[in-house]
DNA sequence: TTGTATATTGGAAACGTTTCCAATCTATAT
DNA sequence: ATATAGATTGGAAACGTTTCCAATATACAA
């Protein structure tokens, strides 16, 4: 069933219907009329990929990320899908294998599906701006990393978390909590993750604050679930080294380290204070409930779909923001 | 840049570029280098619309779903996604908007975009022959509802988990226990929900021990969140009506009354039992660790995928696949 | 009635591939 | 050298739309 063969059964030709569907104005009532009813009577439904063809383009918009198993952008995923259907795209995700450049793949998707733009979740502003042009639509860089920052605020559009920051606020928090000995968790630091970034906002309060750090109170679990935080939490008491409060880079981490303290025989926030990071709900209800830097993941989704929808519709140019997350108190940290 | 660019720099007709670009067996060596060498040269991408079109297919599968917010299938999601990517295939997600019909939604999808298949979370199988013909294409149900059971066993594929058999299995735990005075807590019971199931099989538990089930130890939350879970586990305890344990359609629901529980000075599991769904990792290293019936997620989501593969590519027929909830035992319960 | 302006229509090219078929090479056997 | 089979190649149609342009139908004024 093709356009063709509705307007071979309504006797005008393949114009006038292709006029109907895409309502444009110079087409009589009663043609409109007979081919409306045609088309609901065969169910026709117009082929896009001929459609996309001819117009040189298409409504969708390409996902980039390495990897979804067991990540933070799974969490994203859904509804930043959402949004773009919301918002008439039709969204194409995409999954970088390990090995291959993301921003080619990036580039080489864009063209074969002629997409109208790009949201690169888990990018990096070290692209090179030879990398980005040939990407030729509108990207936005979700949650990114910045080591080197090749690009010129012009050239590019983010939305991220200002990692670094948070740590450097949940440090601060514990140390205006009198605790000086404090343990930090985290996951694999490798390839300049977000573990990475809340790292070393954390070491620099510690140092602003004129607070030697131990080495031996640095936890780096090499496993990101939640079994290798409690494994590696356990290995940290095992080891001995006194403190007295501790850092999860995430809050499922500091769930795990909880269990493994009081385990251990270590009540918090008793004996020990615990912050983590996300706000995830359940921390409201966890027994103690947590103390939380709180992500704002639905404002970053909403932002990082605006930010390229804007683009795409040519409001407004290139732009980088940067959300905070927000404490929030539960009852794991004490004064000491 | 297209084929015929290739094919012009490199003295050769399109249907040489091609063919190397497919793999086709009757080309020379010296011409495949050649062609090779100018696409790597000129980061050529070849158009899927215009393959798609002419190949009259494409290798896409749409995801049909009603809405994403807040629900169990933006979890299923992500993993989905992956599995039909590591297939070979392309995702194509496709949110229901209320009011409309999700199978002819999905047979529009379906011939719009040439769909190899169709994956239908929380479809029913209360479509008839006729609307199930009409998308043309191998479609498996999700986690599916089924009150008329309109289609029979060859006519549709399914992959769902046993609600019912879960709260049955849920019951039985708590009254092998010695409980016999058990609250349930779930969520809205419209819409034949997976609510209402599990607590069916609840309550056909209770009848076959011979255990008549007191109304006031039914607590059915207005809202699905923690906080709606937690609000009503505290007016159940403040309604004074007495019960030994508490039987909670998810791991968060439970974890939510945990807290309630606390709060009002009964400690889980000395003063109250408490049994959850789901499974989910968090419900390891709370403390006390939960009691769940583990939903095999993973399991459901590579079920699914596989059986539409296997559908597509003519490996077998359809099927109906019903997973089973394990119970895990955590410190939540305890005997009476 | 005729002419003119305007609304509506149809024809045909174009989008970028794949694939069938016929044509041309190449190599081998006679 | 010639015939023949097989490998390789190019030409052209086809996929289902959109859109430009020319052609026709319609309405209205003179």
């Amino acid at each position: 069933m093709t356009i063709k063969d509705i307007a071979l059964c309504c006797g005008v030709s393949v114009s006038t219907v292709s006029r109907v569907l895409n309502n444009h104005p110079n087409v009589s009532e009663k043609a409109r009329e007979k081919v409306l009813r045609a088309i609901q009577e065969h169910h026709f439904v117009p082929n896009s990929s001929a459609r996309d063809l001819v117009k040189l383009e298409s409504d969708s918009v390409g996902l980039v990320l390495r990897g979804i198993a067991n990540s933070f952008f799974a969490e994203l995923l859904p509804p930043m899908e959402q949004l773009l259907l919301d918002a008439g795209y039709t969204p194409i995700l995409h999954q970088i294998h390990s090995g291959t450049d993301e921003l080619e793949a990036a580039a080489r998707l864009a063209r074969a599906k002629r997409l109208k733009g790009l949201i690169l979740l888990g990018g990096s502003n070290d692209y090179s701006r030879e990398q980005t042009a040939a990407l030729k639509v509108p990207f936005v860089l979700c949650t990114y990393t910045n080591s080197f920052g090749n690009l010129a605020p012009n050239q590019y559009s983010s939305v991220t978390i200002d990692d670094r920051k948070t740590g450097y606020d949940a440090a601060r928090l514990l140390l205006e909590h009198g605790h000086r000995r404090i343990a930090i968790l985290l996951d694999s630091v490798r390839d300049r993750s977000v573990s990475e970034l809340r790292w070393m906002g954390f070491r620099q309060a510690l140092e602003e604050a004129g607070v030697p750090f131990d080495p031996a109170l640095l936890a780096e679990s090499v496993s990101f679930d939640m079994d290798g935080a409690y494994r590696r939490t356990k290995e940290l008491l095992a080891a001995g080294t006194a403190f007295t409060a501790l850092f999860a880079v995430s809050d499922t981490m500091a769930i795990a380290a909880i269990r493994a303290l009081h385990e251990a025989g270590r009540s918090v926030p008793a004996d020990c204070s615990v912050v983590g990071v996300d706000g995830i709900a359940l921390t409201r209800y966890t027994i103690p409930s947590l103390t939380t830097f709180v992500q704002p993941q639905k404002e970053l989704v909403c932002t990082a779909v605006r930010t390229l929808v804007d683009l795409i519709e040519g409001r407004g140019g290139n732009r980088q923001i940067v959300l905070d997350a927000a404490p929030r108190r539960g009852q794991s940290v004490r004064q000491l």
